[in-house]
DNA sequence: TAAAAAGAAGTGGTCAGACCACTCTATGGC
DNA sequence: GCCATAGAGTGGTCTGACCACTTCTTTTTA
């Protein structure tokens, strides 16, 4: 006599019967899903309903909805599920730190991963960021890290790294000043030569620059 | 004149505004939110809307709904919903990998962290999972990764960590088999003698062999 | 008096219908 | 042929209604 009849949330159900119908129709990236007002009919629920499902779907970053024209099936690359868990996230007070740590982890890796793969570290780009640096006396923080994620080739990553930087309290916007551009060239250098090991320290004694600048002694 | 209503999407509006909500009321994990009737007032919105603002909350896990009682902030640990997520991701292909990979970047940064942390290696924990998986005769993937990423106390890495293994391949939810075990207790052991560089390839040789029961082939 | 039953109020769940705003397409006039 | 316009189709929003469930209060009953 527990609950023979659970509620089930009916907009649940909807969302499963819509991955149904995406497989069933082979419904592909940037496809075009059935109207709402024909959902309704096939699968015997309000519009209101529907809507929820959809409204969940799309903030998910699952699909898509264009006024006028429909709803389509979207690229995965997009959610922005991530976006909102930080929004949510970031309301904690303490997890200000976690997020420049995570930031960290997502930079460190690529940064090791550029200098494991040989192919990776060879690229063009890097010696045209330290020409860059030379050129304009300096460069943005945040377009060298940047360019390490995107060489990764991980997009998942990137996004995540991107969201993060936004909550950052790093002024990764700004230009490097002279002392840090001395730091800036031995970490490309290091990573020109492949030199894991002194890159990464390279880096570690940037991040400290950068924050430290900001007087945070936090742990 | 161009767009003074460019971009409808009102239900997103709504989403932040109950982030606001919930800040400056301070509403805390398990905590009430305002019923849906009383927002349609304090938001001037349809209740069709405010439901669609909540559904996709729901969906994420960040609320929880229960009928007659009222809608409560929920923990961060607990959300179901991403098996309906990962359904629907796993059609697309490429990001398959992104995940794998990005998971990967998360479990080594808490692995080296643990190590370079005297006081974090020296935690019981590491001895209790070793008698676990003698006693058990094997212990659940997960349980080993998780209590690491814990360890670190980066809770927002453990957050990111938690969606990520859902949307992964890689059976976390199974015992380890009695070969893996070996290299458990080998990548457990190093933890405890503090040696980073063996553990992180004991994490390799383990991820190696779990990737490949699956047949997983790829780049 | 205390326990049980009935009621009232509040809440989420769902539905139906009505507009609105927008996009696309076909129709018609020029 | 070209372009403007009307229509159909679609998502966006609101309103009101009813149901199911939980909780608390009131009333009835043993």
């Amino acid at each position: 006599m527990q609950n023979p009849k659970p509620p089930s949330k009916m907009f649940l159900d909807i969302v499963g019967e819509l991955r149904t119908i995406i497989r069933e129709e082979g419904i592909k990236t940037g496809g075009k899903l059935p109207s709402e007002r024909e959902l309704v009919e096939r699968l015997q629920a309000g519009r209101s309903t529907i809507r929820e499902a959809l409204r969940s779907l799309e903030l998910l970053g699952l699909i898509e909805t264009r006024r006028g024209e429909g709803t389509f099936l979207v690229d995965f690359q997009k959610h922005q599920l991530v976006e909102v868990l930080a929004a949510f996230i970031m309301q904690q007070p303490k997890s200000v730190i976690d997020v420049r740590e995570t930031r960290k982890i997502h930079e460190t890796a690529a940064i090791a991963l550029v200098c494991k793969d040989s192919s990776l570290r060879s690229l063009p780009v890097w010696q045209s960021l330290l020409t860059k640096i030379d050129a304009d006396g300096g460069i943005l923080r945040e377009d060298i890290i940047r360019e390490m994620i995107v060489a990764t080739g991980n997009r998942l990553s990137l996004k995540i790294w991107f969201l993060l930087k936004q909550y950052s309290k790093a002024p990764y916007q700004e230009m490097t000043g002279s002392d840090e551009n001395d730091i800036v060239r031995e970490l490309l250098n290091n990573v020109l030569d492949g030199d894991e090991l002194q890159t990464l320290n390279a880096y570690s004694k940037w991040m400290e620059l950068v924050d430290g600048e900001r007087g945070e002694r936090k742990q």
